[in-house]
DNA sequence: CCACAACCTGACCAAACGGTCAACCAGAAT
DNA sequence: ATTCTGGTTGACCGTTTGGTCAGGTTGTGG
């Protein structure tokens, strides 16, 4: 028996592998939609024969549920931001933050939600209904505190929410179009921050909170 | 031979074809992507036999091909309320507008654009880096001069134009994500109205031009 | 050292896929 | 009426797909 809090090494193999295997299927399914992906090529991907893939995850549909529930518990993440924070300009001034750093560093997850809505949420429609639609409600309260405190102008929150999603994500889901608009190459850490400056410059004025 | 102006049978019943499978496939590689759709589902929605589609497109690739096309003209047609507009807040306005009521009207098209971009745009790279690249530089000056007349505040035009594709296409792309956050009802007459005007309205106080 | 459970994988399978084709049918021109 | 071009389609084909499985390997607990 191994010293206790540490895992054994069977243990080990497995969590590592299913990593493996996660991070391998979310990109695929990120450049090739969940029907243009083939469990061959997230093994390949993964460095993995195919088999091993379904000894970890008995469908593709499994695997797939899976890489699209990461997904929203780092959106979920990303979210936390917004409360705690005394106004707009910090809420939503972080929560722009968050989520465009998200787009950065994990576009790929960003690209399987859009596909997975895209198609009619097949798989997390009961998250949509649930948690995503509680967490909305909860934060349209919040600013709508903020508005009748004087903070920030009457805005309809709903849309405000809509548009926080849309500016931010279409960093990671368009990033291809913005890359070859930027001459083919992938935005530098001062656009990126330029990027950032724009949409909080923008928004915040725009809800009368600049 | 039939009189002049009008088209012959046989030609009526190539475009009446040639449209009823380029909207069904629309509709089906919105809802599935390119990997996800079959000739089969295409056909069985177009009410043909999958035979006759490739009669009138050799390959699935070439189908998709016209569809994305298709798309994207209509893209280019709204953009041009952009130009021959004195200031940002009727050229802007209108932009968003004509934007908002194609995301409304014609969904499934832009899931299809969304889609071809999130996969790198294996189909219309060569639109991007011209036609598109173009349009871009194009309304980038226009937004410098407003910006240098004194219309609207200094914020940075490219980011600006994202931010308009981002907010405009959400509604069409995350629609069914909208949907259910709208207790599984679609957006109203008055809903959309409020859509607009939201999106307007922020973004044109965002810039300094409300 | 042994026995057991977990892990691994090459080979295989039925189903579904995009695409083809020969035979057939229907308007239009002569 | 006949010919001819264009439209139609059921049946078929090779390939690829998601998924299975028997048999082998490896780490673990007794």
């Amino acid at each position: 028996m191994a010293e206790p809090g540490r895992q054994t090494r069977k243990h080990e193999i497995r969590r590592e592998n299913q990593k493996l295997i996660l991070s391998a299927a979310e990109k695929v399914f990120a450049e090739a939609g969940f029907g243009g992906a083939t469990m061959q090529l997230i093994a390949e991907r993964a460095g993995l024969p195919k088999a091993n893939l379904h000894y970890y995850f008995p469908t593709k549909e499994a695997l797939y549920r899976e890489v699209v529930q990461n997904i929203f518990q780092i959106w979920l993440q990303a979210a936390a931001v917004f409360d705690a924070a005394p106004g707009p300009v910090e809420g939503i001034g972080a929560y722009i933050d968050a989520k465009m750093e998200i787009s950065r560093r994990h576009p790929e997850g960003s690209k399987v939600w859009a596909s997975e809505v895209m198609h009619g949420s097949p798989v997390i429609q009961d998250y949509l209904e649930t948690t995503l639609r509680d967490w909305t409600t909860g934060r349209i309260t919040v600013i709508q505190r903020w508005i009748g405190a004087g903070l920030m102008a009457p805005v309809n929150p709903r849309h405000l929410l809509y548009m926080l999603w849309a500016t931010t994500q279409h960093y990671a889901d368009f990033g291809h179009q913005i890359e070859t608009l930027n001459g083919g190459k992938a935005l530098s850490d001062r656009q990126w921050r330029e990027a950032k400056a724009s949409v909080k410059g923008i928004i915040l004025r725009g809800i009368g909170a600049g």
